[in-house]
DNA sequence: TTTGGACTTGTAATGATTCCATATTTGTAG
DNA sequence: CTACAAATATGGAATCATTACAAGTCCAAA
């Protein structure tokens, strides 16, 4: 697994630091759309030195690469998500939380008129999750 | 027109004031997606006694009681409309730009499993639009 | 082992948005 | 028409996620 991951990385022309490595392994294992500060405070115990904006560049690199998704829903929340595949995501007003929901790869979706090259595609709900609706 | 306005804003227990008026006139007559600070600048000369605060407070208004839409695309962007039809936009990656795109009313979206309470429906490409794509 | 470039770190800066206390305006009752 | 209470507007300060920057550290090649 670990050996999967440096060859990632070096297929990407990045070096497998410690840091870059704890990131991504971490977007691996959890794929709960963490924002920055989230991966931060989960990895500093381990990781005494870790900087704030080691973990800021070190996400931007893996956007940037193609090893991980940006997911922008609400204002001044950056998420990351290490499954680059097309999914779309749900946020729940109330309890913040965002889960996934897949489409057949095949699902048609609207099509741009003229010529637009299409670099990302992004579709997301808003509402109540099925738990806080239970309450 | 300006009467529509004014129902518009009693019918949602909001009073017309002239900020509000102004605010909502100039999301009704330019459909380019504006944020705060590009309203806020457009307005200031008529009326130059007009807060940031009061147009960013009016803004969520609008969201709140369904006049507006709120887009975000990008991080530290919050953008408006007016048009609070489904519809899709595209985020043009070299000038910035935002556009619409429209698809039928009865286009099939992905459907969410369980008890999902949907609030609001957002789609988007970005990309490279058919303008800077020309050069 | 040395050297250069890549990487990390921590602090400072940025910038959009929000807070808050005060002033003004608006709708309404008299 | 007038005055009062509630709603709204104002502007300067505060917030907070993100980015910039300068200095230190690590790694790979010669």
């Amino acid at each position: 697994m670990m050996e999967k991951l440096v060859q990632h990385f070096k297929d990407h022309n990045l070096r497998p630091s410690q840091q870059r490595m704890a990131v991504m392994k971490y977007l691996l294992d959890h794929h709960t759309h963490p924002t920055a500060e989230i991966i931060f405070a989960s990895l500093s115990p381990n990781y005494p030195t870790l900087s704030r904006t080691t973990v800021y560049q070190t996400l931007e690199k893996l956007y940037a690469t193609g090893l991980a998704q940006k997911i922008v829903i609400e204002d001044g929340e950056m998420r990351f998500d290490s499954d680059t595949s097309d999914h779309g995501h749900f946020k729940c007003v109330k309890c913040g939380e965002v889960s996934d929901f897949f489409y057949p790869a095949n699902h048609p979706f609207p099509q741009l008129e003229g010529r637009f090259e299409i670099q990302e595609q992004h579709l997301y709900y808003k509402g109540i999750c099925p738990n806080c609706k239970a309450h």
